[in-house]
DNA sequence: CCCCCTTGCCAATACGTATTAGCATTGCAT
DNA sequence: ATGCAATGCTAATACGTATTGGCAAGGGGG
């Protein structure tokens, strides 16, 4: 059995020599595809004594010689987004079962290329950038990295990601069916792909009927519930108010959607407030959360299943970026526009 | 300049050669205290030779080399936690600025035996356990292993934990001063530490009034807005109902809390419930959420901090476990006692 | 002027695993 | 018997860094 805890740790060359073999042909046994070149008695005679001592293959050591740390990066914008914790989530299991680490890089403790380095550094496998804006990264900061970008199509690297623009289009076509004229959009600033592929399908979808959002009602804001709350309350200092809010995601329309509350509006009587990603939450806040249901945490999976591919080159080169399909889902904080000059 | 993207990467050996130094008077000048034994002038061609090269160390081979990786694991129950992200967040940005990264362990992914092996196996450093049930693992589980225990008080490893018994105190008090005597508790059955603290605080100081509760309104349930939803659920099945809830946190109070309005109860006046930690959302649920204020980025940051100090054998034995203080925070899911019988 | 001590560097080795090339041994067909 | 291929193992080396011990050169005190 395990020994108990010998200061040093046993290696393939104890176990070696405890099966009376070198340490190339215990290696062999212990490292190698099951059909390499060794006599079962000689075999079962490693296994056994590898067993007995309680042999832990050295993963340091066996990453320095083959190159490979059987380690992913995942880069995200903040693990405090429960998106983003079922993203992550997601990408965890498949990795684990494949019998892979995840080295977690929130930006909120370093910027992306500080922590792009540092995985360089550590001979990473490969990188999952999660709403990193990788179009604004200097263009050989992925060179030599097995990539894949979540929710960020590109040309030049391999990506998985979700119907933002559907999301958009589906939250406009929700809004203009209930009679919603008057609308206003609050995202981020930033330049991550799906906010702005969300913000685009909406706003097209919506001229398509005739209906622009003026400069007025679009309010830029930081992706949280803070953030949320802010903007809506400068929208709800505007007269006459919108009569609709498409927040680009859940936690920004929480944060709306309390504000309303706060301001002593009803929801969705005077004001609808729609939102984006449907965390477990947007169901918990009062009225509920209309939203679109993002798979997030079959995002994150199928990134790290992508990922995989591209390093144990299993892929047939397949870049192209799938889009995942997206639901909308009607709750109460949405409605019927109220009767139009009631602000 | 960094080479592009140069097939073999740029080791001390290239540094060295440029310099026109052997490989350890290189690895000197790039790895040691400032002050090794080194010319000054060589030292400055060596630097200048790196810079030139682009080089970046190998931390595969530096790890090997100083049976050190540079790393820590964290293992966590579910990142998807609130209060989780915020512990992971305090914890990784102490990590990060002390130049370790920071690895992923997620119990939805693997169990904690399983996580902490393959730890070992890649050399870890050390080792953070969030609400893990220390004390249910195998003896030896953590021998050899730098280890510090989060929100989980132990005689045996080090920790940093939360004032949970004042935790469960102070609700107590609060719903004592408001007029309640029949009082419900919602929480998960687990071993965790810093939950079965809660419970007793709040039992303790309930009990000290003479309030009793009884087994019925003992729910057990998981840490979940969904188990809080379905403990509430019960608990409204029950005539006469209780006039306050504290759920052990503040998901399982969301959950509750909704449980009753979609059961068209008004909070507080028909019903109180409080929660705990006070996550940023406990503030957007409506009515809000009273809660506890848990320092958890600070928890998570000071639970970093002790493990560097470990590693580094900078610490004087610190092994008392400091308990962070927390804080009661009245909001409007809780108030005045119904008058009674009005169930 | 010699000795010793300091300073500055390098040769050799270690860390634990994986891989390559090659040496015996065996079995089989000629 | 003899050549040849397959089989089973090992010696040697590599991966990239850190460390140990020691060798030369220089400097100061006797």
């Amino acid at each position: 059995m395990a020994s108990p805890s010998q200061g040093r740790r046993v290696t393939v060359h104890d176990v070696a020599a405890r099966a009376g073999v070198s340490q190339p042909t215990a290696s062999l046994v212990l490292s190698k595809h099951p059909r390499a070149r060794v006599a079962a008695a000689t075999r079962q005679r490693v296994l056994e004594a590898a067993a007995e001592l309680g042999y832990r293959p050295n993963v340091v050591a066996r990453s320095l010689q083959r190159r490979r740390s059987f380690a992913l990066g995942i880069i995200v914008p903040d693990v405090r987004n429960p998106f983003v914790a079922d993203v992550i989530t997601g990408a965890e299991r498949v990795a684990a079962d494949a019998g892979y680490a995840v080295l977690l890089c929130d930006q909120s403790a370093r910027d992306v290329l500080q922590h792009l380095e540092i995985l360089r550094g550590r001979q990473i496998d490969g990188v999952l950038l999660d709403a990193v804006g990788a179009a604004s990264l200097p263009v050989d900061a992925l060179a030599d990295l097995n990539v894949v970008l979540i929710d960020e199509p590109s040309e030049r690297w391999p990506g998985v990601a979700t119907d933002a623009i559907s999301a958009g289009r589906l939250v406009a076509e929700h809004l203009l069916a209930h009679g919603h004229r008057d609308i206003a959009f609050v995202g981020p600033a930033s330049d991550v792909h799906a906010f702005r592929m969300r913000e685009r399908g909406f706003v097209m979808r919506l001229r398509d009927d005739g209906v622009r959002i003026s400069s007025e009602r679009l309010r830029r804001a930081s992706a949280t519930v803070a953030g949320g709350r802010d903007a809506m309350r400068r929208l709800l200092a505007q007269s006459p108010r919108p009569t609709a809010v498409f927040c680009a995601n859940d936690l920004m329309a929480i944060g709306a959607l309390k504000q309303c509350l706060t301001s002593g509006l009803r929801l969705p009587t005077d004001l609808s407030v729609v939102g984006c990603d449907d965390i477990e939450l947007a169901r918990y806040v009062t009225p509920e959360l209309s939203t679109v249901a993002i798979p997030a945490r079959e995002l994150g999976a199928r990134a790290a299943r992508l990922l995989l591919q591209l390093i144990e080159n299993t892929s047939t080169r397949a870049m192209s970026t799938r889009l995942l399909p997206v639901r909308f889902i009607a709750r109460g904080s949405s409605g019927i526009a109220p009767f139009p000059g009631a602000a």
